[in-house]
DNA sequence: GCGAGATTGTGAACCGTTTCACAAATCGCG
DNA sequence: CGCGATTTGTGAAACGGTTCACAATCTCGC
């Protein structure tokens, strides 16, 4: 284990994981291998234990991973050990699901505050939270001190609302609105697209060949 | 361009094309070129060339690319030329985002029924739909032909209803239930995780050293 | 205490994707 | 028509992540 930059796939799959220990845990299972870890996450034996090298030995030789004891790490690595509060902007649908999620919870990610610009939304409760003044962001989060937000507001808002949240403090974003966001280098974003998940299932869906080739899209100058 | 097999993430900037061609479209824009797509995109020039490149040439030396050209090219690829029924699963918290979601169908994504067991729901309107009973889905899908299944059920359920899409002849689903799906080689299956997108967020929402390592998580019986 | 069996951690090989760099193609203009 | 400016398409190189394979480590039972 070397100090080295840690893949994105790597932290991605760490989540898997956790979800695979706490199952366990549950279930009153002491002790996993990597290859029992495999079985029950689909992520092959090798990939797990090398992902968990950029960070450390948390296994013994011979005997597996300790249950509790690696979800106590992962949890830390993945600073889901103290609870890590989150902004959300957007009071409507995406934003309404999100709200009423129980598992985060479970993750210790919990939704502190939702902001909205509608002033018919602004004062509403909203889940177990009131609907607040996207206007009083930074002033709300100077004592929430969340470092990430999530934005679930129309496209052409997008951009303003990312600003504003980098503004208050927030330093990771997850974006659903299909729209590419400019951040300052140490933001973190990292955009939901349902569009471009049925995109590719919509590609693999069939089979045929495709009717698009050299002679037929090239062309003369009403082009392609 | 060889007959040959088109990346994953190829595939997933191929969508993203396609929103900026519409955009640009819709702004009255004929022609792009790669180096104002990469503006648009976030996407280097090199990248979005490559990746046109595994279906044939579109874009002509010294110009660029045409607008509508493209588009319908990437709408052919993608299957998006023609209307793409999909069957949801769970009349949820999810279910209703995505039922009410007007962007799918300007991609002609087109939610043609969805199911539910709760015999509560069953019957009742949701959206410009009716809420049927999952058992029914096999006969349904005789009519609608859909190849792609969104699952939006409990992550208990998945599983179960994973295995009923297949049967109802579904090749592409997207799963958002914290599961591992087991499906046959032929289904393509897409996961979508807020929760990992968040753990990974938060691994990078602070930079401090991890305080895990070798000596004090390796060690005595009491272990880690 | 020791040998058999199990399982980890990791350098090295492998493989697929991204980036680079340039020849070929097209356009506009004089 | 020809030349300079522009931009494409694509082999080849660079890069980064995954898989492999094995020495090191640990447990258990005798
Ligand atoms: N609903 C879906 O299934 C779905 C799927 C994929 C992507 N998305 C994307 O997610 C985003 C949210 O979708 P939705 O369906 O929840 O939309 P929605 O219209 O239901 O909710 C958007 C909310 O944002 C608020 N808002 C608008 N501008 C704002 C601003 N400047 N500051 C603060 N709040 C503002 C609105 O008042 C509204 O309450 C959209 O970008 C959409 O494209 C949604
Ligand atoms: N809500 C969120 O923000 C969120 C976030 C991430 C992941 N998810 C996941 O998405 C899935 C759906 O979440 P939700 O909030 O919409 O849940 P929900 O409880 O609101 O809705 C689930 C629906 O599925 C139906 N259902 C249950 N078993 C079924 C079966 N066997 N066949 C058909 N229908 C069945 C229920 O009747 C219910 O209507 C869950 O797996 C959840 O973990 C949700």
């Amino acid at each position: 284990m070397t100090e080295t930059h840690v893949p994105i796939p790597t932290l991605e799959r760490l989540a898997i994981y956790l979800r695979v220990l706490l199952d366990a845990h549950e279930a009153g299972i002491q002790t996993l291998s990597s290859q029992e870890i495999e079985q029950h996450s689909g992520i092959s034996a090798a990939q797990f234990r090398k992902d968990l090298s950029y960070f450390g030995e948390f296994g013994k030789p011979g005997v597996g991973y300790s249950v509790p004891g690696l979800i106590q790490c992962i949890e830390r690595i993945l600073r889901l050990d103290a609870e890590q509060p989150i902004l959300l902007v957007g009071a409507g649908n995406i934003g309404s699901a999100l709200v009423g999620y129980p598992n985060f919870q479970a993750h210790r990610l919990r939704i502190a505050a939702v902001f909205d610009n509608n002033f018919v939304k602004i004062g509403r409760p909203f889940g177990e939270l009131v609907i607040q003044d996207i206007a009083r962001i930074k002033e709300v989060n100077a004592d929430i001190g969340a470092r990430i937000g999530i934005i679930a507001v129309p496209a052409h808002a997008a951009q303003e609302v990312a600003d504003l949240l980098v503004e208050a403090g927030v330093t990771g974003i997850l974006n659903f609105a299909p729209t590419i966001l400019r951040v300052p280098k140490h933001v973190h974003v990292r955009n939901v697209s349902f569009l471009q998940e049925l995109a590719v299932l919509s590609y693999h869906a069939t089979e045929d060949a495709l009717c698009v080739n050299g002679q037929v899209t090239r062309g003369g100058k009403d082009g392609i």
